[in-house]
DNA sequence: TTACATGCAAAGCATTTGCAGATAA
DNA sequence: TTATCTGCAAATGCTTTGCATGTAA
């Protein structure tokens, strides 16, 4: 919102570029737009649709396909982390720390728990020798309309 | 597995068709075949599809439409539990124990985590005075392709 | 120059809904 | 008899895909 902001060539949107391009995905102009939406306003949790939205009111189009398509391929990348909150709903996290989600559900809303706030204790992990990635997400809901009848 | 079995009036089967009547759900026909597949196998975790099938398989017939509002249903009521495992995939839970789940992406499948499993610490929770349900779903996902670019 | 990206519209898929006919009480 | 179900087919909503055009290197 118009505040100065010093040069920081470690920026995470700079870093994010460089990561692009130290993968196979070209810094083409749409993903430096939605790199920057994702990673200059620090830590956020958007859907497609939302991204979309935001590009617009910068005057500037991107298709949804390629909004979709490009959030897949930062996913796959590491750059940002999928949520999926309901059916028919993914989030898109850019924290990069270790941390899980709290989900609520009547809001819709996202927010972030750190790593070590929840303990697991799961010895029924099934020879899971080259686990690679660990979600925790926790599910709440406030007392409504349709449960109690 | 063919294990004698003594009638049991308390059994699932049967608490599930007196939680039906004690709600506002009238015990029909395809309310009740259900039922009995959910509640009669054990502790299960199904998708409506799978059901779906299962009641084919009995050589009965109930549509889709209905075996979803029926879930929907039994879950408003209490009777399973939902558990969005992806976009556009849902899986429904008969343990009526207190317990998390463990989802294992590769796989597509799910497996209960008793809740003294897992430590939530969680002093982040908003305003939740009214706090109804406390779902946990811990997703992994073992080194797969897709990943390592 | 050419392999890769993008955008559009169409397709996909699990789920939901509208409504006419069927059923429980 | 009447409020409630059921089943079908059509609709929904998010997401993906096919393919022609555009673009980075």
């Amino acid at each position: 919102m118009g505040n100065l902001k010093i040069y920081d060539p470690l920026s995470d949107y700079n870093k994010a570029i460089k990561k692009l391009s130290n993968n196979d995905l070209r810094p083409t102009k749409q993903r430096m737009i939605l790199a920057k939406l994702l990673f200059e306003k620090g830590k956020r949790h958007v859907s497609a649709e939302e991204l979309y939205d935001e590009v617009k009111k910068e005057d500037r189009k991107i298709s949804l396909a390629t909004i979709y398509n490009t959030l897949k391929q930062f996913t796959s990348h590491g750059l940002i982390r999928e949520i999926v909150v309901d059916q028919n709903k993914s989030l898109y996290c850019t924290n990069n720390e270790s941390h899980y989600h709290l989900y609520i559900e009547d809001e819709g809303k996202i927010v972030d728990i750190p790593t070590k706030n929840i303990d697991l204790n799961i010895p029924s992990i099934p020879a899971c020798l080259s686990l690679h990635n660990i979600d925790v997400i926790v599910r709440i809901r406030t007392l409504k309309d349709k449960d109690v009848n």
